[in-house]
DNA sequence: CGCAATCTTGACGAAAAAATAATGATTTGA
DNA sequence: TCAAATCATTATTTTTTCGTCAAGATTGCG
């Protein structure tokens, strides 16, 4: 149960263009190094998120990145749901929802583990915008205690 | 930011002990039938949860597998952590809590997040044990709605 | 126009994860 | 004691995911 790698830079890439100045705009090459990746993988990413239509892209010399939508209108779900490889649902119909597709078709005591696990981080992921993630951490620390509110007992450790 | 196989599979074969009758017992071929898979399959998640202490394994004729602790006292968490393959922290600080080993130096905008997801992550599971995954789901539907209690507008799909 | 900077896109290769296979060890019971 | 049933452990193969490459398309500028 952990972040992917294309959901981590992704997410990223996107915060390195919130963080600019209104209207600003950052080519591929920039992003790379600011990120610490390879200019191809970043594309790969940014391609992803403008198919998306989270950002908008200029070919040519001047080119580049820049943000479609207002930083502040962006929620992390969205973003996490486009740069997940979402085929999900392959081995058992707990994610799909589509029963019949494994030996408990769909019936079984896990199934609500899984599928309350998804929505209860969508449900987190859904209350952060991108806008909170840039500069001040606090806002988005603020969010997490509350959601913790039943029990903070629990060191955030690999899960 | 999905269940894995590993975590998933591992999941539903302590389940499968865990419906058992006091002292009962399942021999591989058995768990794996239950479940699906294959006999192999079955006999690494099974090895590495007997690792762990969750289960109890006897071999020769009449042997099998049986939980070595009540399923009242085995947490959804502990078992997760186990299954996953936790070589969390490769391509970033952010989850090893190491700073200086990514361009970043752990300092960035969506650490807080990634952390505050796991932790998220961990709360919720170390709020589940074993024993109320088999049979009635009604208790785990319940725990997942107090942790919603925010806002529960969101459907579970992918995330 | 023609070159250089830039994004686009599909194919390819490497790395990680998962599943399978293979071999070995232990126990039971005839 | 020997054979069958069963778990234990490591190695190999397969699949999936991730990253890279290369060829193409678009734009700006001299």
């Amino acid at each position: 149960m952990k972040i992917s790698a294309q959901e981590e830079y992704g997410l990223r890439c996107l915060v390195q263009l919130a963080a600019l100045p209104e209207g600003g705009s950052l080519t591929l090459p920039q992003i790379a190094e600011l990120e610490g990746i390879s200019t191809a993988n970043a594309g790969k990413l940014m391609w992803l998120l403008n198919k998306a239509g989270f950002v908008h892209s200029t070919r040519g010399t001047k080119g580049g990145y820049s943000l479609e939508r207002p930083a502040e209108d962006i929620r992390l779900s969205e973003i996490i749901k486009v740069l997940d490889e979402d085929v999900l649902g392959k081995h058992c119909g707990s994610y799909t929802g589509v029963r019949d597709s494994c030996v408990h078709n769909g019936d079984c005591g896990i199934r609500p583990v899984i599928i309350g696990l998804h929505a209860l981080v969508e449900n987190a992921l859904s209350q952060i915008t991108l806008a909170q993630l840039v500069g001040s951490e606090r806002s988005v620390d603020a969010m997490f205690n509350r959601v913790h509110s039943i029990h903070r007992t629990v060191e955030p450790q690999g899960v």
